[in-house]
DNA sequence: GCCTTGTGTTCGGTAGTACCGAACGCGGTT
DNA sequence: AACCGCGTTCGGTACTACCGAACACAAGGC
């Protein structure tokens, strides 16, 4: 995040090194040990590129983000482009995503086992439920949607793909945290804290927990506003051949168009959808309460 | 392809470059001139794991394709790993494909104008002709799919997002040939030659010329097995707000499905969606025939 | 059992290169 | 005209990305 360049602005000029070398191969670009510096800072490009606007950004706009140089930026921007990750549109080159991003996109989803396979039942779940629904895998305990079907003339919601969810805000982070050990949801917690997202989000482990033993005995995970003001959502957890969570199934909807009746019945659908899932990836059934086996690993 | 590593063999130890500059900064990787070599690496890198088998590869793998040494390419995987690009599967270590490229996938359909808002459009005609509808975006010339929606109980076909397809071989393609003037087509032509798909495929300028002549009479485009054996599509161009040619819609379906009566039909399906998808950009509805405002630019 | 072959990993050392800054040519606005 | 801003090119040097060898570990063969 806040990562500076230690590049031009720290080193003298006239200072020059004693080539037998003090110095260790210095902490690259922040991320971590050991990692190539020129190829971080252009996938720092392509993220910023991805975060600006749909029109695209200029060069200089792209070497202002990054912190370096013109010229540096354009041998990065122009080795992305040839390499189709970005794109210079024709009127005063501006640089925005390019296609391999989109191809090399889909090639991940239909690498992800459950890619293809589970949009016939999303789609079903969808128009049954009325709601938007969705698939995640389970990314080092988070959530990661990776597949979004609309409900029919269901409102759109902002809900971006192959992005990290909060584990305790979320329908499906919450169906996945509960088929961990105590032990587990409290290391997760510790990775990211509980961040406040509105005023129904659950800030503290032992609410956590205990709310995590609901949804072991419903069946299901909700969230009532925990993540979004107004935003209701409901999910359950699939389970790969090996047993393990693989994801959870959850459906997105208004709060308000939702009556308080309708949620056992949404959590059944969401449930069943989730089953068939598993069913496809060779995994068990959702166990009905307590224990999910995953705790031996 | 063929590029190899100009590294450590070529060059003799002792001679040292006269400063004055003979020599140009020697073509870099086969890409381009002017790029950054470890950066150009790392997309090739990317595009061997996501052209693997699902299960990912090793490291050892990748440093075979990549030809180079284990130890840059761990520097190189761990720095895409870093980014999200690639991930490494728990039992011996393997890459695949991170949540990042979904992510940047989502995002870069989502800014290309057509993204989310064509959906709607593609389900309805996926319905209506019970064939898989695909949305393409004009890239340099090259249609490039960007959605699809398969149609109801469909075989599905592999198809692909994000990847240029064949001009000449594809309704897409064909219906986008048909807006441009007989020198930009013999020169798209030019490019890329008319490899022969099938036995159906036109290989030569000439054909191709009437064909798009046909094209424009029509109103729509049509694939009559010549990108695939059994495979039948069928197109339109759409337009941009600038009145520029800037994708097509196409349907595809089984050949033998398909009775010869229908065709006609199906074509007004395709191009009443293509005109909406137009109208959404501001752009004209499709010409009925001859000219299509093109020629001019 | 040991030896072999594979894996992923770390560590020096050097040559090469990725980086910066300055200068250039353009098209727009003040 | 003079002025920014853009994208682009060109030298030169400090740095860094690269390789190769050595290491630790796991699996498979004789």
């Amino acid at each position: 995040m806040s990562d500076q360049e230690p590049r031009g602005a720290a080193a003298p000029p006239g200072a020059q090194r004693p080539p037998d070398g003090g110095a260790p191969p210095a902490d690259d670009d922040g991320t971590g040990r050991y990692t190539v510096r020129s190829v971080a800072r252009a996938m720092r490009l392509v993220q910023i590129v991805a975060d600006g606007p749909a029109n695209g950004l200029t060069l200089s706009d792209l070497a202002r983000s990054l912190g370096t140089s013109k010229s540096t930026t354009l041998a990065l921007a122009r080795t992305l482009a040839a390499a189709g990750m970005l794109r210079d549109a024709k009127p005063g080159p501006r640089y925005t995503l390019g296609t391999t991003v989109i191809r090399l996109g889909d090639i991940a989803r239909g690498q992800l086992p459950l890619g293809d396979l589970s949009r016939p039942l999303l789609t079903e779940l969808a128009e049954e439920t009325k709601m938007t629904s969705r698939l995640a895998i389970c990314d080092e305990g988070f959530p990661v949607f990776i597949e979004r079907v609309d409900g029919p003339g269901s409102v759109r919601f902002h809900t971006p793909l192959g992005q990290r969810e909060m584990p305790h805000a979320s329908a499906a982070g919450k169906a996945i945290l509960a088929t961990m050990t105590e032990q587990q949801v409290r290391d997760m917690c510790a990775q990211t804290g509980l961040p406040r997202r509105t005023s129904h989000t659950i800030t503290d482990v032992d609410s956590l927990l205990a709310n995590l033993e609901l949804v072991r005995s419903n069946g299901f995970a909700i969230d009532d506003e925990e993540d979004a003001e107004g935003i209701f959502c409901l999910g359950t957890a699939i389970f790969g051949h090996d047993g393990a969570v693989a994801g959870a199934v959850s459906v997105t909807g208004i709060k308000g168009d939702l009556p308080a009746w309708r949620v056992n019945e949404l959590g059944q659908a969401v449930r069943r959808a989730a089953d068939q899932v598993s069913h496809i990836l060779g995994g068990p059934r959702q166990k009905d309460t307590g224990r999910t086996g995953s705790e031996t690993a």
